[in-house]
DNA sequence: CGTATGACGTGCA
DNA sequence: GTGCACGCCATAC
């Protein structure tokens, strides 16, 4: 755990949370940004994802304040229908 | 070290 | 209700 000679940047926070959001959730911005300790990060938060986005995590469940999908691979890609897909109204 | 960028947020007209 | 501009933080160059 806890990081010891590995060093946790913004973005490797950043990921893990993400990647905890459990199906049928949904996560502001703002919010993962919290969990990481910056709530007003948020800027960071979607600069990490643009840039590191991986295939293990659910980019697609972090959306905006405004409840809108924003973005996930540096497009829209059918984000609202895939979250739909998964339980989220 | 300084500048520029980015999948945002909020305020005001 | 919609559109524009500014502000914020971290990373990359």
């Amino acid at each position: 755990m806890s990081q010891k000679s590995n060093k946790v940047t913004f973005a490797d926070n950043v990921r893990e949370v993400v990647r905890r959001i459990p199906k049928g959730h949904v996560m502001t911005y703002k919010e993962v940004a919290t969990m990481t300790g910056r709530p007003n990060a948020y800027r960071a938060v979607g600069n990490i994802l643009a840039k590191n986005y991986d295939p293990n995590i659910p980019c697609h469940r972090v959306i905006k304040s405004d409840g809108k999908t924003g973005g996930y691979n540096r497009g829209r890609n059918n984000k609202a229908k895939m979250l739909k897909n998964e339980g989220v109204l």
